[in-house]
DNA sequence: AAAAAATTCAACCGCTTATTT
DNA sequence: AAAATAAGCGGTTGAATTTTT
């Protein structure tokens, strides 16, 4: 362990790093105002800020640019992120393009820390289990009072009584469903636990008929490394082992990106109804 | 009350891709 | 045309903060 305890806010070959200071932010966002966005490398040289490009870009691009949007990802956005990240894997900064304001590290954290498989936070957990448990009850009580009579209005909260599917090709649940499985649950939360902040960031996927383990096949390997390995490979013809799905859904790219984008402007959540995939035989729904 | 464990997220690194010289 | 430089990307790290024990 070389001696020097604090590492951070170092200076390294001339150039600073770690934590930004206000005056450095300051001496950038000058830079910025005076210059544009670009040229990093030369924020140095005229602003004498001991930064390197890299750093300052990743500063301004991450933190200090004035269109960034702060605050918490809603559930909306959250809604996007998960849909984007099972069509496109782990490339958050085609992500973001769909999320003004919210930067691909932004997005990349909020995935990894929230829905990384095995890693649901056991606050979560627990207001899950909370949940599930009073949204049994409250079903068994309805169920005995209007026995029998249309259950439609529940019909898109529930995954195992709505996401019912052919058997056939739907191993695979529909990412839609998960989709509209969130929104519904989202509703009911409120309503029933408005208190309970967790809920809003809680994600279908950890409770939805799908797993990331379902989309890659039985190899069971983590959706991460396989965008990885992907994203090294992007493009180019070569498979993935297992990973045949993913590679297949990357080359939708350009089909599907327009839609995908109206889908995440805000006109809720439209995976229903895309008809290439459906003409492209993929066994999604 | 305090120590340990878990989580978050800003910033880093190495690599790839795009642009400029 | 190719070398050099800049920008962009995704994975990883670790200090700071929060939560749990």
């Amino acid at each position: 362990m070389e001696g020097q305890q604090f590492a951070w806010g170092r200076e390294e070959g001339g150039w600073r790093k770690g934590p930004w200071t206000a005056q450095e932010d300051k001496l950038l966002v000058e830079y910025v105002r005076q210059h544009g966005e670009g040229r990093w490398n030369s924020v140095a040289k005229i602003t004498g800020l001991k930064r390197s490009g890299k750093s300052c870009r990743l500063r301004w691009v991450n933190y200090l640019r004035p269109d960034l949007k702060r605050g918490k990802i809603t559930p909306q956005e959250e809604s996007v992120i998960l849909e984007l990240h099972a069509l496109w894997g782990n490339r958050w900064s085609t992500i973001a393009r769909s999320l003004p304001g919210r930067t691909d590290n932004e997005i990349k954290n909020y995935w990894r820390t929230h829905f990384k498989k095995g890693k649901p936070s056991k606050n979560i957990e627990r207001a899950r289990a909370r949940f599930l448990k009073q949204r049994r009850e409250m079903q068994q009580q309805s169920q005995l009072m209007q026995s029998g009579q249309q259950q439609q209005q529940l019909g898109q909260d529930d995954d195992a009584t709505s996401a019912v599917v052919d058997d056939n090709l739907a191993e695979v649940a529909p990412p839609a469903a998960a989709s509209l499985t969130h929104d519904g649950e989202l509703q009911i939360m409120q309503e029933m636990a408005p208190d309970m902040d967790d809920l809003l960031y809680y994600h279908p996927g950890d409770m939805s008929p799908y797993s990331y383990d379902d989309l890659l096949g039985s190899g069971g390997g983590d959706v991460a490394s396989a965008g990885a390995a992907a994203s090294t490979s992007e493009g180019s013809s070569e498979e993935l082992d297992g990973g045949a799905t993913w590679g297949s859904l990357w080359n939708l790219d350009d089909v599907v990106h327009d839609m995908m984008i109206d889908c995440a402007a805000g006109a809720g959540c439209c995976w229903g109804s895309f008809p290439p995939l459906q003409d492209q035989g993929l066994a999604f729904y």
